[in-house]
RNA sequence: GGGCCUAUAGCUCAAUCGGUCAGAGCCCCCGGCUCAUAACCGGGCUGUUCCUGGUUCGAACCCAGGUGGGCCUACCA
């Protein structure tokens, strides 16, 4: 019998809601489960959600309910979520969880008595009304404001524990060494190790700042940290009931490469300080690729309009799901990054599942109702034989390589030998001229192919599969421990058996569905042009801005001598673009009545499109010194600008005056 | 700017150790078939494998530099 196969996602955190990327690693990982199972492995596939943190503590806040509710709210959301992309993960963990929280503890203790955890400082710039650090990102520049508040943070020091990570850097190397597979692709394992040489830093794993999250064992004023609390999913939900420990250590734990830092320094690292042994540790972690939709990046804005889910269901109620999810498996080289659009949806459902599979099922109807009789087979016989011979064995290999792409194309290579074995053996032929046995021979190896070809289709396309088998007059199939079900070879059918049919699987649509289709899920135009974006704005801060407390953020008194040192002009401007790799800058070209327009560089891209700029009469602070963006990107001069959590808006003239006005 | 990744046919992507691998599918064109969802089968078409240099008997693959793209981080005069 195969080894327990345990499988699982990163629990995905409560501030988001569930999109493209992380219902491509939970379909993923399902589809990983699913072809384990089919295996005759013993099976856990394990997901969930992670709830603690500032983050979510403030947004309950504001809501007026208490986090545990919010937090139940969301994450019913993304359990509610992966049924309706088909999938079937076995447990879902909560770090809001008795048994979470319980199994943390333990973890902590043990890593606590083994001397790995030790009471230092964290030192970080702390908004004291907001009870919480920033870091310089978040904070409003220059002076560090906090945004909700408006006073400037302040560097403090607070109380800490922190694991001692850096102690671990030679081990963690070794186990790479001895263990290069550990990480997945390849070219990711490079990453990790030579940021693991590049030396680690003690890890600050505790909070005092806030309170929604797991107490430090014997010291309650702490609360646990993110990866310490996070991290630890894996481990405690295999811990109880005690049964189920038999899934540890993971099989793989499948990440976005974005986190995959995390899971393959600190995790481990975690786990050798709790006193795991090197075999005691998960045995891959599985870094895949991020993925765009119809070329363009995902952001914010993209996730609320393309939710896999309703793709799925406007494709089709029946297999949308399956659709969507062989296109995700089958499009992108998994552990790569891809792309993912709906005109490749539409292509694929055509000509691949449509043309191909389904098609190729509706081929046999009309020639049996029953199950023929076999009889002597012969070189075509032969030739559909070894295709498939080659091509189930090449899916399974992939499959457990964890390379869904390159298994679907081993089993529609199969595909193809079963529509070239229709052609060449002319079923209609030898109905012509009355040949039963031979006709019967060509369907009942029809059938039998088609049966297999459900079975490998189903890790990834799970109601297909059942479509399939209820034409072929089948029963489903579900895994069974301890028996390996790929069919390597053909099944063989028995005689007589029923052979419902049924009307196509996928069924071509429309013009008009299609046209309908495509403008709905179209990638949106170029992201980032509108002005601050609503959704933010629908989180009102909770005190009111700056204005009510001017004593906090108000500045030292000026002579009028020290304003009149400023160099202020009205400028028009000339042209706008974005600056490349600098998300929030914008690159002006400002006539001010000089001999040449100034450059400007300007960090307003978030709140102005470039083409709404030009033309605009905006006022110029000429004379700052240059300031340098590297690469040749130099500002002379900046644009004043009035700002708050709605965003930027340039100061303007009320008027015609001309480029190069003084302004005073 | 720092770190990492990536670049192959019009499109999406393959090519285990550097050596009959420059390939598949889609699109398009031609032919065949008629069981089937105007589906299927056969054939054809397109390549300075991003650029420049180097290592080698031999480079898509290795090295150096450059350019385009991506991710993380930084930047917000």
């Amino acid at each position: 019998m195969k080894s327990p196969f345990y499988v699982t996602t990163p629990i995905y955190y409560i501030n988001d809601v569930p999109h493209l990327g992380t219902a491509y690693t939970t379909i993923a990982a399902d589809v990983l489960a699913r072809y384990a199972r089919l295996r005759g492995a013993d099976t856990w596939f394990l997901t969930g959600t992670d709830e603690h943190g500032i983050k979510v503590q403030r947004v309950a806040e504001q809501k007026g309910t208490p986090p545990q509710e919010y937090a139940d709210e969301v994450s019913a959301m993304f359990r509610a979520t992966w049924p309706r992309l088909g999938c079937a993960p076995d447990d879902f963990i909560r770090t809001s969880e008795a048994r979470h929280k319980a199994g943390v503890q333990d973890l902590w203790r043990k890593i606590r008595d083994r001397g790995d955890l030790f009471l230092g400082h964290y030192e970080g710039l702390y908004c004291v009304g907001c009870e919480a650090y920033y870091t310089e990102k978040d904070l409003k520049q220059p002076g560090n404001l906090c945004p909700i508040h408006g006073t400037a943070a302040e560097t403090v020091k607070e109380e800490s524990y922190f694991f001692r990570l850096s102690k671990y850097a030679d081990r963690l190397l070794a186990l790479y060494e001895k263990n290069p597979t550990f990480v997945q692709p390849t070219s990711r394992l490079n990453e990790v190790k030579s940021f693991v040489q590049a030396g680690l830093s003690d890890l600050s794993v505790s909070r005092t700042t806030f309170q929604w999250g797991i107490p430090v064992p014997d010291d309650a004023k702490h609360v646990m940290y993110v990866w310490f609390d996070a991290l630890s999913n894996y481990l405690t939900a295999v811990q109880e009931p005690a049964e189920r420990r038999r899934f540890w250590p993971a099989s793989v734990h499948l990440v976005g490469k974005d986190i995959l830092r995390f899971h393959a320094i600190y995790w481990p690292a975690f786990l050798m300080a709790a006193g795991y042994a090197d075999d005691e540790l998960p045995k891959q972690i599985f870094a895949h690729g991020f993925l765009t939709y119809g070329g363009q990046k995902m952001s914010k804005s993209l996730r609320n309009t393309i939710s896999p889910a309703d793709l799925a269901e406007s494709l089709s109620p029946t297999v949308g799901v399956d659709a969507v999810r062989y296109c995700l498996m089958r499009a992108i080289s998994f552990g790569q990054d891809g792309d993912f659009s709906i005109d490749d949806v539409l292509a694929r459902y055509a000509s691949e599942l449509g043309n191909s599979l389904g098609n190729l099922l509706n081929r046999v109807q009309p020639f049996a109702k029953v199950v023929p009789s076999k009889g002597v087979t012969g070189p075509l016989e032969a030739d559909l034989a070894a295709a498939h011979a080659e091509g189930a064995k090449a899916a399974a290999e992939a499959f457990d390589a964890y390379n869904p792409t390159r298994a679907l194309d081993a089993i529609w290579t199969v595909c193809a030998a079963a529509n070239v074995y229709v052609d060449k053996s002319a079923p209609w032929a030898a109905k012509k001229r009355g040949d039963d046995a031979r006709l019967g021979t060509i369907v009942a190896t029809l059938v039998e192919e088609l049966e297999a070809l459900s079975v490998m289709v189903a890790p990834v396309m799970p109601s297909v599969a059942a479509a399939m088998r209820a034409q072929l007059g089948l029963p489903a199939q579900a895994g069974v421990v301890g028996r390996d079900q790929w069919p390597f070879a053909a099944p063989t059918r028995s005689t007589g058996e029923a052979l419902p049919g049924g009307a196509p699987i996928f069924p071509r649509f429309e013009k008009e569905k299609e046209q309908e289709l495509r403008a709905r899920f179209a990638p949106p135009p170029e992201a980032g042009a509108a002005p601050a974006a609503p959704e933010k704005a629908k989180t009102p801060p909770v005190a009111a801005p700056a204005a009510v407390a001017p004593a906090a953020d108000a500045k030292p008194a000026v002579t009028y001598d020290d304003f009149a040192k400023l160099e202020l002009k009205v400028g028009v401007v000339l042209s706008a673009e974005r600056v490349k790799k600098k998300d929030k800058l914008l690159d002006l070209r400002v006539e001010i009545g000089e001999a040449e327009p100034r450059r400007i560089v300007a960090g307003i891209a978030t709140s102005y499109a470039p083409e709404a700029l030009v033309g605009k009469r905006v006022v110029v602070l000429a004379n700052l010194p240059p300031r340098e963006f590297g690469k040749g990107l130099v500002s002379q001069g900046m644009l004043l600008a009035a700002e708050d959590d709605a965003g930027i808006r340039l100061l303007t003239i009320d008027g015609e005056s001309g480029p190069g006005a003084k302004v005073r």
